[in-house]
DNA sequence: AGCAGGGGTAACTTTGCGTTAACACGGTGG
DNA sequence: CCACCGTGTTAACGCAAAGTTACCCCTGCT
């Protein structure tokens, strides 16, 4: 899936092995990755390289990770990265100290490198969708919030179930593109999970009648698209 | 970094030597060191200076350290300072003894100086994060202190038991993040430990109960969430 | 020993999401 | 004009997730 490769990603780790690992784990994989060893250093590095995603180690020389979080958080200039924390165990309130200084998600060491790359697949996820739909929303006036998992149209705010969101945030994540019902199936509910045709008609029902009829346009025999404009 | 600086540090250990290498290493970085060299004038101290952290020996004359942590703690007069012990590799069962006796990390000898700073920086953090917590929180009409063990909801005040209050604390370092069980899981009882699903449900009604209904919601098949507003 | 409270489990209930089934409708081609 | 296809719509059902309660074990205190 060419979707993946492209995103930038910055490690930062004072350990260099973990850093040559990961590295190499993830340039396998077609992302573009980039390195510091300590928090300022990620600090600067952002600032030239705009990543989609940071992970980055806790507990670091000069300036530990939750600074550095604290720090990108704030510069208003920044384009937001996805910000995940490499935490060894027992680090627990790091963690949620983490969390309060505005990370995303954190990744627990030791690293199982199949698990790693399934949850950088995850998090990226977002950012599509996230851009996406922070560039479109002014003309589409609809904001999905995966973090707090609400949808936001016309100012009002929706608790929409699980599938129903993660078919809107599909469907958002590229506005204008007709997603057919063999993609939608096997993007929302997976591979593996044989379910009905009719099955994606009542969820995509469900959305009209929350959002409103506009948002989500058929093309007849071929599938469904989010509505640009 | 200025937080740093003005916090008071109790360093005890019955070895003058270490003492003074300690003293001269915290003194390097900014901090108010005190020492005492056993755990009766470990106690003393701590009513006169009130100190933000204690490193202490766990085995010394006169009286140990763990039972001074358990003296410090039930102390409810005091401003419930954070406990470090410094401990050599082998005791490992002093370790555990050490958190229920309300310690709230350990440092293994030898001392690595700079791992030494980096770990008080973030254990002093919690201070800080536990502050900005209160401030934030106003808003919400929920109060989280963290030095207290107290929560306050609405001008009540309720004494919450640790793992309510762990989970409580997760859930509010971001409010309207939506935590899923696998992370609330990890963050709250730890990776090794291994308890039933169900086990979440059952803390999340007792806190439900004492706080009322408003404050965290369910996203069923996603996780809860600590409530806006 | 006896008691109290925290923490966890087990078992049952409840809820509401996801799916299916059944039918309606409109367009298209024979 | 009607048979067919693709989709819209609604109601109903089954099941997995969450809620709930009672109970047990352990620890600490008296």
């Amino acid at each position: 899936m060419e979707t993946n490769k492209g995103h930038v990603i910055l490690l930062v780790d004072d350990e260099q092995d973990i850093l040559e690992f990961l590295s190499y784990t993830l340039q396998k994989e077609g992302y573009k990755v980039f390195t510091a060893t300590n928090g300022e250093e990620a600090v600067k590095k952002v600032q030239e390289i705009s990543p989609s995603l940071i992970l980055m180690d806790v507990m670091m020389p000069q300036m530990d990770g939750i600074e550095a979080c604290q720090i990108i958080r704030k510069d208003l200039n920044l384009k937001q990265p996805i910000i995940a924390f490499l935490t060894a165990r027992a680090e627990d309130y790091a963690q949620i100290a983490g969390f309060s200084a505005g990370a995303d998600d954190y990744i627990n060491k030791p690293i199982r490198p199949r698990l790693l790359i399934s949850k950088i697949q995850s998090l990226l996820r977002r950012v599509n969708v996230a851009n996406t739909a922070n560039t479109e929303h002014h003309e589409v006036g609809i904001i999905i919030d995966r973090e707090r998992f609400v949808v936001i149209v016309e100012k009002q705010e929706f608790q929409l179930p699980k599938k129903e969101f993660e078919l809107l945030e599909l469907l958002a994540s590229r506005p204008g593109k007709v997603f057919n019902r063999e993609q939608i199936l096997s993007l929302v509910w997976g591979n593996e999970t044989v379910v009905g045709e009719r099955t994606i008609d009542v969820h995509i029902r469900k959305l009209r009648e929350k959002l409103g009829e506009s948002y989500i346009r058929t093309i007849k025999g071929v599938g469904y698209t989010f509505n640009q404009v």
